[in-house]
DNA sequence: CATCAAACTTTTGTATACAAAATTGTATTT
DNA sequence: AAATACAATTTTGTATACAAAAGTTTGATG
């Protein structure tokens, strides 16, 4: 296994930081602070804040610090406006593919998900859909697709762990299993509006969970 | 004016290498090299070869060192494609929107490209090709179309600056016309057909340079 | 002569001290 | 009391020395 370097460290304790809101969306990250909480230098964490902010997390400003990404209303409008564009290309493409792989992989992910219809679990649920739609796009063999959508995914990520739980979980997992049906049957037009309803709800979800 | 840091030196220096391909795509760029040519410590370089990595200039690979970006025929295939899908759902939505101030830079860029069909010069030619098309889709008003746009152009930028000259810029300033005519006129589906064409010549291009 | 391992070299990663820029607080002037 | 200039503090940017990892050479051994 890969050992793990300081600067993985830090990256991993500010991510983990911002993905469970305890370093909140427009909060200014000092690098000593950091260095007092993970114990190594400033160098690792120069470039473990570099790297967040290339995943769209955090956003420097030169000589004034890095900021945990705090998106607009209009951020929001525009990342959803993309993840339809491209998602549902992608999605089109991978179904068509379809490899037995990919469908294996997506079983196993939705039996994890209808078992949090007992016990729900935030964290685990939103992992798992991401996950979920990525493996949906992944047969499309196009590396840039998946690279856009994950820095989409990224830049609302501060986001989706806020929503009043379960009753949605409920809807999401219908439109999930949908998606994947169509995707086993290769019935593009039923699979595309599955996903299109999908991501509205999640954009619906977010909406409401920032009181808009 | 904003001062220019040694690290922003170091990103022009090493970016002017790459683009005027003194740096060879596959080439591994070593820190102390550049200290020695720019002549500031290695860590602005560092900071710089993180940016370009970021731009997708350049690859880094932990613990043996950054190379100059050397796409495949498959990342070839898979930018264009992204393109074509990305550029005209930006296009389309920037047609409708079609602001006044846009046609006017259009206008302006359009001049100096026909100016360059008496004296042809790759490097301007580039130039004005990339900020043409950024334009046509600035109206469409979602930073992430252009945001990923500009890191795909990156992909294969450092293939821009190869293939047989004025030959094939008449017919690249052909569908050009046509596209700012659509604009104007906001016909979309002449616009998309010329943009779709203007993309296809580009993906031709780059092929005939490797000599596909 | 081929192979492998240990020493050596090169290169990247980290720690730390110092410089420059930005921010904050304070005093002075109006 | 408000505004502004200036000093003090905080924070980011840079230089440099050292550590660790990767890559290369050399030489002993089968």
């Amino acid at each position: 296994m890969n050992k793990i370097t300081p600067a993985d460290k830090v990256y991993n304790y500010i991510k983990e930081q911002i993905v469970t809101r305890r370093l909140y969306p427009g909060t200014r990250i000092i690098e000593e602070d950091v260095v007092e909480a993970v114990g190594v230098s400033r160098t690792p964490i120069r470039t473990a804040l570099s790297r967040l902010a290339h995943d769209g997390l955090i956003e420097q400003i030169p000589n004034r610090g890095s900021y945990v990404t705090k998106p607009t209303e209009e951020d929001f409008r525009s990342v959803f406006e993309a993840r339809k564009l491209v998602e549902t290309a992608a999605f089109r493409k991978a179904l068509r593919a379809h490899t037995e792989g990919t469908v294996e992989l997506l079983k196993e992910n939705l039996a994890k998900q209808e078992a949090l219809e007992k016990r729900f679990d935030l964290n685990e649920y939103v992992s798992l859909n991401r996950t979920f739609h990525l493996l949906l796009t992944r047969d499309a063999g196009n590396p840039y697709y998946e690279k856009y959508l994950d820095e989409l995914y990224n830049r609302i990520s501060t986001y989706l762990l806020f929503w009043d739980t379960s009753a949605d979980n409920s809807r999401s997992l219908c439109s999930h299993k949908r998606m994947f049906e169509a995707f086993c049957e290769q019935d593009e037009e039923k699979g595309v509006e599955a996903l299109l309803e999908d991501i509205s709800l999640g954009e619906g979800d977010i909406k409401k969970s920032r009181g808009l």
